[in-house]
This record gives structure tokens, sequence and C-alpha cells, in this order.
DNA sequence: TCAACATATTCGCTTATCCGGATATGTTGA
DNA sequence: TCAACATATCCGGATAAGCGAATATGTTGA
């Protein structure tokens, strides 16, 4: 299989990936993935300072993975294209694999 | 849907995805998709100093998304887990997806 | 054992990212 | 028009991530 890619293009795609680095804006992302929701709502289950809330939505803007429509006071966030929650499932899945194969290993050290 | 996932798993999500967002470790990764290869040979085709190449591939390590092998003088890379390649192709095919989008929407103003 | 090659790490620096608090902007209903 | 609420941005300062150059470690064959 090939892969040749521009710097340019791979700038650009680590850009991207750059966006799901974060915590907060993952669980943004899952919170997303039910459906679109206001900043507010964001908010309740997030717990976080309204500030923190929207500096990271607006990386996810930015980046074009969520995208937004006003209603009166509320600015509702929607997520621009799910498969972004697939690729979060993989890196996820990857990491519950990891961690359970670190455990093992601590397992049959004790032992 | 429910995703409710405490603060120190979303980090440690958060922390593997950031090993994919820089444009060096993504060609890494991709180039380490066509099998093991040693790090004079990622030098070939990345043409950046050993050094930089040592230090993205530590970053690989540690995060448990390559494994090493030593043969004699040289050092075998591998991918730990396929599945890396998958979010990647996702993140691709997205950020593909925007551009085209973007490209259009350039297009429909011109005229 | 030692020169030569392969790979890893350290150092000093620059740049990017994140945060909380304060403040600005936008929108509504009275 | 203005108070009240929703959201966004700005401002410092702290922390982390990136880099190139130099150096250290590991391995081999002579």
């Amino acid at each position: 299989m090939e892969h040749p890619q521009s710097q340019e293009l791979l700038s650009m795609h680590a850009n991207l990936c750059q966006a799901i680095a974060d915590p907060t804006r993952i669980a943004l992302l899952y919170e997303l993935g039910d459906g679109p929701k206001h900043v507010s709502q964001l908010l309740e289950t997030l717990d976080l300072p309204q500030a923190t809330v929207s500096r990271h939505l607006k990386v996810l803007r930015e980046r074009s993975l969520v995208k937004t429509q006003r209603d009166g006071p509320f600015v509702y966030y929607e997520l621009a294209d799910r498969r972004i929650l697939d690729a979060l499932n993989i890196m996820r899945a990857i990491h519950t694999d990891i961690l359970s194969r670190h455990h093992q290993l601590i397992q049959s050290t004790e032992e």
C-alpha cells in the first residue's frame, strides 16, 4: 500500500487530529453524539467554566467538526460528521486493549 | 446513548489521541502500515533528522502504539494495533470532505 | 578491544496550548 | 431602551511540545 502525502496534507491531517487530543473536547464530541445541544446544556453535564467550554467549542468549530445554529439567545452545536465518533471509538478501543494488556502484565508479575 | 467517562479515562483517551496529532507521527504510522521497518528505513522515506524521528518514535512507543524488536544493530518498529490505521483513515476522510465542501463554497462564491 | 554504524537521549530554546477571571457582544422580554 | 441571560473573546501566566545540535549508548566485525 502506498501513502504518499504532501507535507501540507499531513499537517492539515494532524491539525484535525489535534482537535480530539483534549479530554474536554472528547467529552464535548461524545455529548453532541446524542444530538444538537446548546452551550448551557453542555455546561450542565461537563461542569466546567463557561469560558473554557466556549474556547473548546471554538477549536471544534474552526476545524469544522461541529456546526452551529442560533435559536434566539441559544447557540446549538451539532456534530458536522458523525464519523468522528467512529474515530473516537476506535481510539478508545485501542486504549482499552492497551490498559488490559498492561493489567495482565502486572498480574503475571505479581504472582 | 450514554457516555459517562471518568475524567481520568478521558485524559488517557486524549493522551492517546495526542499521539496522532503530529504530521511526522502520522507519516510514521502510515509507513509502518506496510510492515515492520527499522529506523534507518524510516529515515530514508521521511527525510528528517535522525534525532527527530527517534523522538517521535519514542512518543509512539510510550503510548504503546508501536512495538519494537532489536535485530542486531537495527531496531525494528511495528504497529501494535492496526486499527490505528482505521482511525487515521476516518480522520483523513473527514478532512477530505471538509476540504471539498470548502472548495465548493469558494467555487459558488466566485461565480 | 576498538572503529564504525545504528539508535536514543539530553540541552537550551522557541512556540503552542491551556486555564481562570474579567469583559465584551448578542438577544430577549418588559 | 434596558436589565437579564446566553455566549464569545481577551488577557496573563503556567505548562507542555516542538526543534536542531551535540552527545551518549548499543552492537558488530575486524
